[in-house]
DNA sequence: TTGTAGGCGTTATCAG
DNA sequence: CTGATAACGCCTACAA
């Protein structure tokens, strides 16, 4: 009943004939310690079986090796893609990844930053519930180092990384004028959404570049993304006769789309074109072309604009970093052919 | 340069004219503080701003309230909802969730449990990244309480959460038998993986039920479980002119079958039956048949448990619930047709 | 019902 | 290069 439980700096410094001092330094400033002393610590430390506490450190220090990550939502794969990098990125650093979702929750996102202000976290990578700043203002006054992900932020209040959806909808529309058909159909979610906004943005800017009215582009606005949606605007598609050159704001909706316009007796490709965008896995087994995104180096990004904040303190600058998509182009393999799906 | 940053319990106490002990007292026992005096103190704490200081409160007791979740892969849809699952009810409770992506790597998941022994985290959820139990047992022998998740634990070492693949496998080749055809085809992944053991033990399970000898299940072993070697199995189940009703271990060899037999001039579901596992989003936009998972009620229960275990200390038992799948059935609705993708 | 005080394990400062 | 020591902010007996 006298033995204690979880060994501390003291006792490795009694076990190493040590002080406490000496101890911490082995482990935090290894250069400040003779080569002989430490190996004696060393040996301490493995007999003892001692895990350095990070609580105490942390309160010491004032700040915890901890960095936030608040997505909307983790089965979306753009996002799940961003928390393996972080994950992976924050890993190297032995930075804990504290995870939070939105689910687009303003409420749940201000009890994340609560807890990490609690936690002392050192720092956090948020993609924003809304546009509204003042949360994050209010966990940056606490002292945590905001990065914004997925959305540009003013240079004055912080990094950020984003993507280009300008250019994102540029290069689908572009490639779909490539093809044969006229005009072109874009099927979008709510502009107010700002990849929605600025895809569309991107697309008429593609029609500019070809020399037609940006105000041709012929839109559907759905009120959610996913794959009956798109059934359905295909239904509407044929009956208003819209054009059949289509680019779709995501993945599901184009496949939607496609499946739609086949219900009612069209061939894709030969009577109409899709694109999607996003690359998020379902294409993987389609042909369907669409716009890629670099999650992954977003997510490292993120992490590696943070630690530099962090690590480098006064003479950190703020950086907004975009960017740009890639078109994936699929369905032009020598076997091509109809994918049907029992 | 003399007011100080992030005030304490001390500045409350002041600010309120009580002592530290009643500010703490109304924050974590407010049971123990008069009505009145609980105002006074509420009032102070949001007029200065307080923000308790886990890291503190942490060293204290001993014990940190985190969470540990260590998942092979969040890209994969069936941990992604088990992460959002986990993360939502911890959210209840105000435990953080510390992320760690084992990518079926031993040296990241000891790297992470080392992290949360450091933390002195109070529990862990994990998947474990192989049948090696001494790591785990390291992290629990440290005072982490631990609840595996997709794998069946010991009773006596702790509670587990898991999916009866056995009965997977069993609805999945049942539903097959139901269709016209001769014998069954299985295509899955290394056996030593225990879902795809398990889950062929539930069809051979399923012919023995029906009167069939289950040897007679042909069987195809994939190295990688993915929609190109679903391509490539469908080639050799032609050529080899094995049985036509086929149990894909996933959903995307699944789809990667469908569309190599499709290539080869047959007709899904007129010349082949073809059944997935896991409906994991792929088969939302599709008529693909599919085995589901309780994902999320088995993080939610997940973190049910490793609460019971925190809260109830010693009258805690362990218990291993192994949740029930359920078997989709798509492609009957009246406008069942191809799904063609350009 | 409220106040007091000791100590949790580290880090960092300052002498030696 | 090493040792001693004072915080860091909170919790919890224990005392009043």
């Amino acid at each position: 009943m006298t033995t204690t439980r979880q060994p501390g700096l003291v006792s490795v410094a009694r076990h190493a004939g040590v002080s406490v001092g000496t101890v911490s330094n082995t482990i935090n400033r290894p250069h400040l310690v003779a080569a002989e002393t430490k190996a004696r610590v060393r040996a301490s430390i493995a007999a003892l079986g001692y895990v350095p506490n990070r609580a105490a450190a942390a309160l010491r220090r004032g700040s915890n090796p901890i960095i936030g990550l608040v997505i909307p939502d983790v089965m979306n794969a753009f996002y799940a893609a961003i928390v393996d990098a972080v994950v992976e990125a924050a890993d190297r650093h032995r930075y804990a990844v504290s995870l939070c979702v939105s689910h687009d929750d303003p409420d749940r996102e201000r009890r994340h930053f609560e807890l990490l202000a609690e936690q002392r976290a050192a720092g956090a990578l948020v993609v924003p519930v809304d546009a509204d700043r003042s949360r994050l203002a209010q966990l940056r006054a606490f002292g945590t180092r905001l990065v914004l992900v997925d959305r540009r932020a003013e240079e004055a209040e912080g990094c950020s990384v984003a993507v280009d959806d300008v250019l994102g909808g540029y290069l689908a529309v572009s490639h779909l004028l490539q093809g044969q058909g006229n005009g072109v159909t874009i099927v979008n979610g709510h502009p107010a959404i700002p990849q929605c906004h600025d895809r569309r943005e991107g697309a008429r800017d593609a029609l500019v570049e070809a020399g037609r009215n940006p105000d041709s582009l012929i839109e559907f606005v759905v009120a959610t993304m996913n794959f009956a949606a798109g059934v359905e605007v295909a239904r509407r598609i044929v009956a208003q006769d819209a054009p059949r050159r289509i680019f779709c704001i995501n993945d599901q909706l184009a496949l939607g789309v496609i499946e739609g316009l086949t219900a009612q007796g069209l061939r894709v490709p030969e009577d109409a074109s899709v694109i999607g965008y996003g690359d998020l896995g379902l294409g993987a087994s389609s042909r369907l072309s669409t716009v890629g995104q670099p999650k992954h180096e977003m997510g490292d990004e993120a992490v590696r604009k943070l630690l530099d904040e962090l690590m480098d303190g006064e003479s950190h600058v703020h950086t907004a970093t975009v960017f740009p998509p890639h078109l994936i182009v699929r369905g032009t393999s020598s076997h091509a052919h109809d994918l049907t799906v029992a």
